[in-house]
DNA sequence: CTGAAAGCGCTTACAG
DNA sequence: CTGAAAGCGCTTACAG
């Protein structure tokens, strides 16, 4: 009894099956019976019971995600964590008829294959990655026409219509990557930000980093050096004259590595016997981790990859059933990793 | 259909009763049916369906929790956080059947009284925090005897027996504030740890923030002065001849405020005139983020108070309707915040 | 436009 | 020791 559609339906005169189709505004109604439950409902504070809901749902609605993300070939692949946390998740909404296939790209052009492949069948929901805008702008316009909810990960850019993001703020990222490094190296110091650039070119989350370190100076209006170095990723990390040169100065040195591979890093510093440096990157990966460890890394900053990837299916499920939004959008913090709270995360 | 119940119960020729008090290990299944029974659920993978357990649950076998915390009148208090987790948590599980009631103590004696008058009504399950060594070993005690899990929150101390704690480790995080400061002052400057003081004593989490700062220093090798101040709250913090000694030498300065109380400080630093000084304190109370905002504090080290009783409760749950004791005990990361990422958390 | 009935998968009180 | 039945609160297909 307490507050369930059938006192409803009581108080109301009404069968429970008018109830609830006042409760999902469904058609069928007149507008009498309609206004006489709705005041009901208010008048007891009536809230829907989503377990039981569900449990009756999960037999008739299925629920079908589509994942359109990176390819997770490579042992340590970082898309291997948002998938980890996109599995669990669906993993845990299993029984409430929640499954989800996975896509994958490795470029513009697949990821385009696969979008359209995706159109093809009948999803109930998308989640993937704007990497490219032209192909992301695409996704979205199908998706809006077809009522599809879309949540990017990882990355935001802006694209033509409002789109839900899970992500960290990057030019945020940058700056607080600017007070760590500057508490370490001051005024005086010759500060780097080294790109390092993969088969899919400079990414956006990296420029963003980039011009937020840049803006924190401005902040504290402090004029200091700052280098950029754009590496293209090959098998070793390439130093040309000018960085040699830059290598040769007495100054302490701040590098600030705008992406998860700033354990490229240290392997260098050692052999061109640069001296004094401080760094900060991104991501605890197991070889990032090893020199944080090594103090050879000083700050990293993570981004929590596989919540990420965990918050999407449980936003998306949560605007699938109860048409609430608010959990499509999600502001990852920028956690700072030291040597001694890195086991913790 | 699928692979419910009823499944398992026409495999294995049996009542869906009898397959019901298998899998709870309920009395009255002979030997070889249970037997038989059990190889089947092996075989078939079969998994309890928990929305529709809890949906028949909830209308049968209410769930009580008792809640023991401090009081919470000022305005400010940081006891209304982990509150405000432990209300959102119990809302959440309402319609499964959750209920929690709140007791208040101010000090030993009433968290005494209180918790006797929590065992004289039938609770399932007890939340506190081990303020009291000898009150909270008795709290154990007759908590075990009866059958009834506890969860503390906010702090760890040694029990007399195995318990469960939702807190961050406080030795850790007074090392990450040592290498924090450590990276603004170096090796040569002064470094302060302020104990601020309450009616209740020096609490346990200080005590290990502090041993944990002077460790940092210890496995970096380095000797630094370390002095540390133990002022016991007033309305007014007050200087001794000996303290202002300190202030007035040349050195940087190092603040290590080990509770949430380090926006006392920087009014403190001003009157005296105190140079340049850096600190680091506990909490994202509205006065520290001002004093963070201003650049008067550096760092703040948050343990997410709301998140505690949050897990408290949802860990109570998974543990009293699936005897799953994993989410009872969980370690608060040190979460580093600087201004730049303080509006995320 | 509205109601009565069946059923989601599980749990338990009752009967044998 | 075991089974048949009722019911948790909601949703829908069917009948009128």
């Amino acid at each position: 009894m307490s507050t369930g559609i059938k006192q409803i339906a009581k108080l109301a005169n009404v069968s429970i099956g008018t109830v609830d189709r006042v409760l999902h505004k469904r058609a069928g109604v007149s507008k009498s019976t309609e206004k006489r439950v709705l005041k009901i409902i208010k008048e007891t504070g009536y809230i829907r019971n989503t377990t039981a809901s569900r449990l009756k749902l999960a037999s008739i609605k299925k629920i079908y995600y589509a994942i359109l993300i990176p390819v997770t070939k490579h042992k340590w692949n970082y898309w291997k964590l948002p998938k980890k946390g996109i599995t669990k998740a669906v993993e845990e909404l299993k029984e409430l008829g929640v499954t989800a296939d996975f896509y994958e790209f490795s470029d513009a052009s697949s990821f385009i294959d696969q979008s359209k492949a995706i159109f093809k069948k009948a999803y109930d929901a998308i989640v993937t990655v704007p990497f490219f805008r032209e192909a992301s702008n695409d996704v979205l316009k199908k998706a809006k026409a077809k009522k599809i909810p879309v949540v990017f990960l990882d990355t935001e850019i802006a694209l033509n219509e409002a789109a839900h993001f899970i992500r960290q703020n990057s030019h945020i990222a940058g700056m607080v990557a600017g007070r760590l490094l500057h508490g370490l190296v001051g005024n005086t110091g010759d500060y780097f930000v080294v790109n390092i650039i993969n088969e899919k070119g400079i990414h956006a989350n990296n420029i963003q980093r980039e011009n937020g370190f840049k803006a924190y100076f401005k902040t504290i209006n402090e004029t200091v050096s700052i280098q950029t170095i754009n590496y293209i990723l090959n098998d070793e990390f390439k130093v040309t004259g000018e960085m040699e040169n830059w290598f040769k100065s007495d100054n302490t040195k701040g590098i600030f590595v705008t992406n998860s591979k700033s354990h490229l890093l240290p392997k260098i510093l050692q052999q061109y016997n640069v001296g004094k440096t401080f760094m900060v990157g991104f991501d605890l990966n197991k070889r990032n981790l090893k020199f944080l460890k090594n103090d050879e890394i000083d700050f990293l900053i993570n981004q929590q990859p596989e919540y990420q990837g965990y918050a999407a299916i449980k936003g998306l499920f949560q605007f699938l059933t109860k048409g609430d939004t608010s959990a499509l959008t999600v502001n990852i913090p920028v956690e700072i990793i030291v040597k001694e709270n890195s086991g913790m995360f």
